[in-house]
Order: structure tokens, then sequence, then C-alpha cells
DNA sequence: TATGAATGAGCTTTCATTCAT
DNA sequence: CATGAATGAAAGCTCATTCAT
């Protein structure tokens, strides 16, 4: 009865909701076009998950729990707020541009998702927030950033920015590399955040 | 036949459908419920709209094509650039903070829409780039602003976070206003795009 | 209140009942096609008829009210019962090869009318069966026909012939004439029926 | 995904579609109501047939199928050509009078479908055209029809007669033995195409 | 564990008809 | 007489979820 979160079929799901969701879109994304990908029967996904609103905050969870993971480590093995900064904005565009078919379903697809599954990512992507505000706050304590800037308000630029610019990136098919965004970007916010 | 396109029901279907979305969502907006609130049969909707999708997409042209010609018209009275941006972010946060209801609508329910939808929608919302880019350009020309940034990359920076900080606003349930967030907003974006 | 049966808005709403049913079909031949050919307004329409059902058994009325009183005319014209047979097959052929309109309407498009519409078209359609009936009755007793075959059996084979020969007409796109149809058709008739 | 075409569950809607044609008339007929007659959820019968249309068309083409199969069997095992065109009259009103519902349905419901339903209905009905135009000119090859008539004309007069025959029959409520009009026919059709 | 056939609730759109002008 | 804007009932189809095997 209760669904188990692991498992290679656990995983298999996953993956084929990505790509599945990637080709057709959110709303031609059937529970059986995902199975089929999944090479599982319709009724094994409820084996592995609650019901298919489980299946995509699972997805979302996993990818960006893994991904949050990375960048924390990351930021930790770096002294200077402006390289975590740095070393942020890279991972974020790294990560995605790693994996098209993620990146358009977490920055598009997802998006149209039923409240409650908003609801959910909404909680996820506040780890992340936290992340940045973080790495922020520890910046202004160091010295490196000014003090007269709310973080929260820097936050919304640092995610904003970074979130308009993949979906920019991914509305123009994906056909220039992100990487080349990571320095402009990031001169824009030290010098706004900057003392 | 063809769908009349002005009337005092024309305007009353798009009211009725801000109001029905702001308060059921998205996907609880069936066109019954729309009429209803509109006080109009339900058939009286594909004398004024081709179908609901056209009701959604007229909804988004209209005001948001008011947001952007009085947007416009703003930016040319005011001479300074620096200023020009300031009245853009007052003017966005304006609008929306003076119809709770309708930053609903565009800013969380639309983005739910099927993909034909969000297409208009991109469409739409292009122009209000392009207003973005000719503030930033002429900034740049007149000297006011730097000559090293990319001007999509500070308009993904402006629009990015205009959109994150709204985003958040709405879904702490506008309970603080937005205008107080302006100044700050402003201040990062001057100290990033300035010499 | 009571729908006015003559006047020229009657006789063309009616024409442009023909037309348009033939050009789109039974299924799409709405009120509003109809009115709008006839050049009158959609209300207007019920000034002359009680309703679309009878816009429609009206048009059949007219149409072939016309034609059996030209078949009774012309029979009566003619002594030899093998000559009114041979009047009748052409008289129905000729009537339809020259309105081709006409002959897809009544032949194809008005048989997937409701119930009522076609219920009220076979009372018509009973007035040309008398015509047929009659015209075998008097061929017997005057010793033109033999005597061993049943009325009813004779006029189902020369109406279903008829029909048949002219819905396979149409079915080919009126493509040939079918006027070369009449002798063959009567030599078999006659041989089936003669002495 | 692809439609079952056969299964207890296909042939019990099928039949439920005749009953409920039958009784109801053809714009009574919803899925619903054949559904339910079927003892099956309405979505099932979407697991055995395309669309409605795909069911009425299955339907017709499941009963005609079987019906032709089975004059072209009888006539092989007859040797004369009349006794083949009796063959032909008797079974075609054997198998309608041996079910009443089918046909009240494809006599008389299912010409009143819509477009599409018609055209696939017409090419299986062409099928039986072929079977009557081959005992023709097998009858004609063999000297037991005379030459002096066209073969497509004979056959509007086969299947019209027969046709006409069967609409009168069940107008008049299926009561009087369609069996005793076969000799009657018969005589009709021999006088007029034998030598 | 795994299967996949069966379920059934839910919604957009059309169009004949009316009636205030 | 004539108009045409407004009405509102009615139905085919999809798809997440279940459960007997």
């Amino acid at each position: 009865m209760a669904a188990k979160r692991t498992g290679e079929k656990y995983e298999a799901i996953i993956d084929a909701a990505v790509r599945v969701i990637a080709q057709f879109g959110y709303h031609q994304a059937q529970v059986s076009k995902i199975a089929r990908e999944a090479k599982v029967a319709d009724g094994t996904i409820y084996l592995y998950f609650k019901n298919k609103d489980d299946v995509l905050i699972s997805l979302f969870n996993e990818k960006m729990g893994a991904f949050i993971s990375d960048v924390e480590r990351a930021l930790s093995a770096v002294p200077s707020p402006e390289d975590q900064l740095k070393e942020l904005v890279r991972l974020h565009f790294e990560y995605l541009e790693g994996d098209h078919e993620l990146a358009i379903v977490t920055q598009i697809e997802l998006r149209q998702s039923n409240p409650e599954v908003r609801r959910q990512i909404g909680l996820i992507v506040k780890k992340y927030y936290d992340v940045i505000d973080q790495l922020l706050r520890s910046g202004i304590e160091k010295g490196s950033f000014a003090e007269d800037f709310d973080v929260r308000t820097a936050r919304y630029m640092i995610f904003g920015t970074i979130d308009e610019t993949v979906t920019s990136w991914i509305m123009n098919d994906c056909k220039y590399s992100l990487m080349g965004q990571v320095e402009p970007i990031l001169r824009l916010f030290l010098k706004g955040i900057s003392r």
C-alpha cells in the first residue's frame, strides 16, 4: 500500500516521466504513456508512487534535491562570497545545460501542473532560496557585499535573473551555450551588491 | 459567426474571467462559471470569443496591452534613463498592486494554461521585453548606463527580478506593499548597470 | 404567429434551403446559414415557418407536390399504359436532372433528417405511390399489363429501381445523363409486368 | 490505445448498439445509453472502438459482412442463375426478418448518420452490389438471362426493389412476412431479365 | 510484485428558437 | 413585418486510478 521510494523501477519511472514530459509536454504526459516509456504496467506506477502528482513531485524532489546538495557542497569548498556566487550561477547553468530534457521539464512544463504539485515544488525551491540567502548573508558578514541591500530583494534578483535566463534559453531551443552567460550576469550581480 | 471584439458584454466576460480564475484557479474556471459570473448565457461567450482559449488570450492582451501603453506613455514623459527605469518598476508594481485578482491571474494562474494560450501570451510579453530593451539601449546611448553589459542580459535581470518579486508577493498573500520594493530593487539595478 | 405560407420571402427561404443543403449537406445547414443565403434575418424565417423542420417539410412538399401534379397531368394526356409508365420514368429523371441541387437534397440529404421530417416526407411520397399504383391498376384493367402480379410489388420495383438509379447517379457526381437510362429501365419493367 | 476489434465486450457493445438504435432511434442513441445497455462503462467503449462512428461502422460491417459471406456461400452451392437470384432474395429477406432490430437499424436509422459513417457504409454495400453484378453476368454467360439489358441497370432494379420492399415492410411495423414476397418479386425479375 | 482491463466523472461548444426593438 | 443578439440544453471523449488475477 505504502509507496516504495526506491528500487530501479522507481528511478525508471521518474526518468521515463522526464523523457515523456519533455517530449510531449505536460498536458500530453499521461500515466499510461509514462508507464510504457518506463516499460512497466500502468498499475506498477502505483506501487512506487501514491498517485500521478506524487510522480511529478518526486521527480522534482530527486532532481532538485541532488542539485541543491551539489551546490551546497561546491559552495563550502569556495571561501570567497564572490566566487561562491559565481559557482552557484555556473552550477545552475551547467546542471540544466547538461540535461536539456530536465531543463524543459522543470523550467517550463512542470509550471503548468496543478496547485498541489506547484505547492510542493515551491517547498523544495524554498531550500534553494535558503542557500542563496545564506550565501548573501555570509557575504555581507564577511564584508564582501554591501550592507545597504535587503537580502530577500537581492535573492529575487539572483534567482529571478537566472530563472529568466534559462527560460529564455529554452524558448530559443537551447541553441546557444548557457555558460557564456555566467560572466555577464555575474558582473551585473556583483556591481549591484558589492560595496 | 465572427466574434465581436468589443461591447460591454465583451468586457463583462473578460472581467468575469479574471474574477473566476482568481477565485477558483485556472483549472476550476469553467466556461459556465465565467458565464454565470458575467451574468450572460454560456453561448453568449461564443458570440464575443472564438473559444475558451480566445477568452484567456484576449484577457491577457487587453490587460497587458493597456499596461504596456501606459508604460510607454509614462517613459516618454521622463527624460532620464534612471528615472525611466524607476518609472517602469513603479508602474509594474502599481498596476498589479492595484488589482490583486489580475495579479494572481497573470502571474500565477494563466501560466498553467495550455500550450496555445501560453504561446500567444509569450507574443504579447515580447512587446514588454522590447520596451525594456529600448529603455536600456537609450540609456547606454545617452551615457547613463555602462557599455560593458549585454542588453539582453540586463533585461533578463530586470524582468526576472520584477517577476520573481511579484510572484513572491502573491505567494505571501499580497500582505505587504509592493511599492516598498521599488527603491531597493532600483538601487540594485542601477548599481549593476550604471557606469 | 401563424406562419405565412406564401410571399416572395417564403419562396426565397425554401430556395435558399435547397442551395445551402446541397452545398453544405444536411448536418451543416443551420438556420442562420439558410437565412443568410435567403438574405433575411434568422428571425424572419420564423415568420414564414413554424420551425426548421417546417422549412424542410415545406421544401419537400412544394417541390414534390409540383412534380406529382406535373406527372398526373402528363399521364392523363397519354392513353397507353406502357407510354404512361415511360412518361413517368422520363419525367422523374428529367425533373431531377434539371435541378441537381434539388436532386441532392431530396435524394440524399433530407433522408438524414429527424423522424418527424421523415414521417412527413413519407406522407408526401405516399401520393406518388398512389400515382404509380393507379397507373398499374389501370394498365391491368386495360389488358396492357399482366394480371398475375401484385400491384404493390410492382410499385416497389418501379419506385425502388428509379430511386436506386437516381441515387447511384448522384453518388457518381451526376456525370452522365439520366435520360439514357429511361429506355433500358423501361424495357425491364415492361418485360416484367407485361402479359 | 489501439482499439481491440474482438472479444465478448466488442460483440456486446455492437449488439447493445443495435438494440438501443432500434428502440430509441439514431438521434437518441447516445454513447452512454449504449454503454449502459451493454453493461459496460462509457469509457470501455473507447477501448474497443475509436469513437462513436467506429461503433456504427463496425456494426454495419460485422452484420453486412456476415450476410454477404452467407450469400456468396449459398450462391456457390446453387448452379442455376435463376435459382441463385431466388436464393439471394430469399436470404436477404430471411436475414432481416430474422432480426427485426437489425432491419430497423440498417434499413432506416443508420441512413440518418453523418457523412463519414454513410461513406463507410457505402463502401461495404458496394461489395453486395458486386455479388449481384457477378450473379447477373454469370447468368448472361450461361445463357439464362437475356443479353439485351445492362447489368448495372438490372442491379438497380434488383437492389432497389428489394430495398424498397424491406423499407415498406418496416414502415408497416413488420406485420406481415417478407418471405411471401420472394416469389412475386422473383417473377417480375425473371420476366424482366430472362430471354 | 506486477499486470492491464475496466471504470465513470467532468467540460466545451453548437444551434434552434425567442423577443425586445 | 423585420431584425439579430441572446439563450441554454445536451453529449462525446479522456484519463487517473483500481483490483482481480
